[in-house]
DNA sequence: GTTGCCCTTGACGCGCGGGTCAGGGGTTAG
DNA sequence: CTAACCCCTGACCCGCGCGTCAAGGGCAAC
């Protein structure tokens, strides 16, 4: 399987592939005598969890912090939702779990801030004239 | 006043002041026979509600989009909390709530979904070894 | 005059997750 | 054999709000 087939069986782009090889998420994988990338169903299974992980908010240092450990979770199938071998197990969740919590609670005291300001004091009828 | 002493006043950089200039939130100051930027107390006003627009999470093309009417706030004085001339009142501080409680319940989705899937399955004993 | 700080414009850097060329070579169907 | 598509690497691009450097000129104090 050369990577475009793998790529769009994982749902991303050749690019991505390599980036993430770059970055160290994946493993460089064999290549064909004139140097193209093989991949088998493991390594696409592998770019599927990387991807849920990215789109769970996680950074690629949070993936690359833990690619080690990502075999436990890239058999042929996902665990849907409890299954054993959950995401991490390592600290890189805990951190962004804060790092969420606290963005949100920045954003929520800037709206409320912003909200505050903005009482719409009837300057101009509106606005809606455009 | 040149840009040194009114990047001071308005507790930020002369790099700043240019940079607003450059994007529209400044009229381009006059400038002396030499051609340095001579700032009054108005200007150093405006650059105080440009930055707290901004501190509030205005970008700056919505402080541009309704530059024009920021005269009406940036008189000696800001009005501390229930003053008349509001922020904006175009449409771009309502624009910007919507979009600071769609990034809220996004990062909320998100911190749901990350500590569902991260029930931290004791793999390994916690991870703190290192 | 001269030292030393301040000003001018222009250009690049950053962090993130890749997109998008550019210039070459592989691979496969006709 | 050739066309059409795929792959390779390396490099620059995006948005945001400036920071930072570079090369030159101004301004005030001594």
């Amino acid at each position: 399987m050369r990577i475009g087939d793998a790529a769009a069986a994982a749902g991303t782009t050749p690019r991505a592939l390599r980036f993430y090889e770059q970055r160290g998420l994946l493993t460089p994988p064999p290549r064909t005598a004139t140097g193209q990338r093989e991949y088998g169903p493991r390594e696409v299974a592998r770019v599927r969890i990387i991807r849920e992980l990215l789109s769970l908010g996680l950074t690629i240092e949070d993936v690359r912090s833990c690619a080690d450990r990502l075999h436990l979770l890239d058999g042929d199938r996902l665990p849907p939702r409890g299954g054993p071998g959950c995401t991490t197990s390592s600290g890189v969740v805990e951190r962004r779990l804060a790092a969420l919590d606290a963005e949100i609670a920045r954003l929520s005291r800037l709206r409320e801030q912003l909200s505050d300001r903005a009482r719409l004091p009837a300057v101009e009828a509106g606005g809606a004239e455009h």
